[in-house]
DNA sequence: CACTATAGTGAACGATGATTCCGGTTGTCA
DNA sequence: TGACAACCGGAATCATCGTTCACTATAGTG
């Protein structure tokens, strides 16, 4: 609790950002494996530093969880960005994003959590992101429905809570839960009569 | 860990079977309230008993759990069997079983949870009762299929991710998102064209 | 090469919560 | 109405984890 980030502009010792890097990588492995229920422990003894390092970096586990979360977030948006440049039917360019990264979500078990509801405050940290990654899905939705190849009435809270919905299939065991098949009959849904 | 659960047919003593319900009912409560990480020492202040009375009921907290789940599944069957008697267009009856079904979900953390992925014993241990609840819908998608009112390709486990995904959404504390709508596109999605 | 602010270490701590255990109760049945 | 097996109660136990802290190590600087 001594600093909520490093939000000071005194530059990191290199040590200091080497290790930084080191947890945040092992982290994002350790997280993606099991979820949030890893333990600060395993991240630290991965990351080959101390508990005591990780908390100098991220005063709380919840941090940690966000900071990942919020990286996340931001390479969605970087998709999407990408996305915006390609020249192909909208609503495909739209479809080939969903499903790109539905995969990256299928290896990132923290993400995925974080999708399907737990810890509201990881999600509330990353509102700016969030923000964006709306605001491009819009402009995305928007190129389609001038194409006249999206429902009309679709706006981006429904890729939302569509891949939010997706990543909870994806969670689950039920035997013939196929998150694939579940994907195509989403896209399909978005789809203009 | 002495017996698994009362298997034996020797029937329980009058109080035991009284105490049995009232804890039964108090853990609905609580679990519906807050989820599964609901604790049993408030589901026994609840039901007015110990927390050893629990135990002798339910050698695990999982194993409470798990009956609330395995009940859960025996209404949603009851329901579906229900609306196997309407007559009604048969997409219209499978699209209010799903509503109802939906709000009912809304009521209870703990089922949002096993449906959303939490849990995965617990899941399997209600795998007869899923097994029913599946071939119901399967009649139910078969009438609208006859009809030619609902996707010719959709089979039950469409229905079962559709509503996994929509717990998942309802668990979601972001801002914009709306299950209702979710619904309304999901159901939208099975109809025929 | 000192010196010191910054970093790192990991044993110890504290809170939480599931589970156990055993002395005391109470149905049930002869 | 005993007698006893089946039950109940809830303090104590045990395990798990996040977090802290007193101490040591080391980059960076003059």
């Amino acid at each position: 609790m001594t600093d909520i980030l490093s939000h000071e502009d005194r530059p990191l010792r290199a040590d200091a950002r080497r290790n930084r890097e080191r947890i945040l990588q092992s982290a994002r492995e350790v997280f993606a494996e099991s979820g949030s229920e890893a333990q600060i422990d395993d991240v630290a003894r991965r990351a080959g530093v101390g508990v005591g390092t990780v908390y100098r970096h991220y005063p709380t586990k919840e941090a940690l969880l966000t900071e990942l979360v919020r990286q996340k977030f931001v390479r969605f948006s970087a998709a999407a960005r990408e996305a915006l440049t390609h020249t192909g039917e909208p609503f495909d360019v739209l479809a080939d994003l969903m499903r790109s990264n539905a995969a990256e979500l299928e290896r990132d078990a923290a993400t995925q959590q974080a999708m399907s509801g737990i810890g509201e405050q990881v999600w509330a940290a990353a509102t700016d992101e969030l923000q964006e990654l709306l605001s491009l899905t819009g402009e995305l939705i928007g190129r389609a429905k001038a194409a006249g190849t999206i429902r009309a009435d679709i706006v981006p809270t429904d890729i939302g809570m569509a891949m939010c919905g997706l990543s909870a299939v994806m969670a689950h065991p039920a035997p013939g839960f196929d998150w694939h098949r579940h994907l195509d009959l989403t896209i399909d849904m978005l789809r203009a009569r």
